[in-house]
DNA sequence: GCAAAGATTTGCT
DNA sequence: GCAAATCTTTGCC
C-alpha cells in the first residue's frame, strides 16, 4: 500500500550470500545493518558493520571449530545465517554469524558496528552496572566485539537465533541500495597468535579503513 | 578432577 | 605500556 508511512520494511540480509565462501561473505557484510528491535524503554538500535573477521574451517587454528563440534561452537557447524555468541575472559560477549553449508563450520566475528539510531540506548546499555567515568563518544559505543555485545545487550542467549529472519528481534539489513560499497581492506586478525602460522598472520580481518568507530588496536 | 589460557576492555603507572 | 577483572572451556593427570 503506497502512501502509508513507512513503506516496506528493509529486505534482511541475504543468507545465500553467507552460505558462499566466508571470506566473500564477510566482504558483503561491512556496510550491512546490525538491528535491534525497540522492547520496552530502549528504542531501537541500528550500527553499521565497519569490521568483521572470519574464522574458516577446522584447519583454521585460531578458530573455536578447530577441535570439532563442541557443546559451545555446534551452532558453528550448522546453516548460515544463525548467531554464535560465546563469552571470552570470563566477562565479554562476542557475536559471530555462521557462514558456509551445513556442517562446514565457519564464522564471521563482528568486530566494530558505527552507531546510527538509538544511540541514547546504546549508551545506556554500556554503562548499565558500572560507573562509567569518562563519557564515551558516539563513534566509540561500539568500537570492539565486546561492546558490540554490550551496546546492543547481546549475550549467550542469542546464541543459534536466526539473524536472516525478518521476524527476529535482532537480525541483519543489507546494505541500503543507495549506499556504496566501502572501500575496505584485510590486515591480521587481532589476539590469535597462540594459533601459530600462518593462521595468525592471514588477512582475515576486514575493516572500513575510513571508519571512525574501528576497534582500538589497530585503525 | 584440576590447572591454564582465552577471537577483551579498562584503568593506572 | 601493563596488569587486573572474571569464569567458561579445554587439556592433561
Amino acid at each position: 500500500v503506497t502512501g502509508s508511512g513507512q513503506g516496506r520494511p528493509p529486505p534482511p540480509f541475504d543468507r545465500s550470500v553467507l552460505r558462499g565462501p566466508t571470506l566473500a561473505a564477510a566482504g558483503s557484510l561491512l556496510g550491512a545493518r546490525l538491528v535491534r528491535d525497540a522492547a520496552g524503554d530502549l528504542p531501537r538500535r541500528v550500527g553499521r558493520v565497519v569490521e568483521v573477521e572470519a574464522y574458516i574451517g577446522v584447519e583454521d587454528r585460531a578458530s573455536h571449530a578447530r577441535m570439532g563440534p563442541t557443546p559451545r561452537n555446534h551452532v558453528m557447524f550448522g546453516p548460515p545465517g544463525i548467531a554464535y555468541v560465546y563469552l571470552v575472559y570470563g566477562m565479554h560477549n562476542c557475536l559471530n554469524v555462521v557462514t558456509e553449508p551445513e556442517s562446514r563450520p565457519a564464522a564471521i566475528l563482528i568486530r566494530a558496528v558505527e552507531p546510527l539510531e538509538g544511540i541514547v540506548a546504546m549508551r545506556t546499555a554500556r554503562i548499565r552496572g558500572r560507573p562509567s567515568r569518562s563519557p564515551i563518544a558516539d563513534a566509540r559505543l561500539a568500537a570492539g566485539p565486546g561492546l558490540v555485545c554490550a551496546a546492543f545487550d547481546i549475550d549467550r542467549s542469542a546464541s543459534g537465533v536466526d539473524l536472516c529472519d525478518p521476524g527476529s528481534p535482532l537480525r541483519l539489513e543489507s546494505r541500503p541500495a543507495d549506499e556504496a560499497a566501502p572501500p575496505t581492506i584485510g590486515t591480521p586478525r587481532v589476539g590469535v597468535s597462540y594459533a601459530g602460522e600462518p593462521w595468525a598472520s592471514v588477512p582475515w580481518r576486514l575493516i572500513v579503513a575510513a571508519s571512525p568507530s574501528l576497534s582500538r588496536p589497530r585503525g
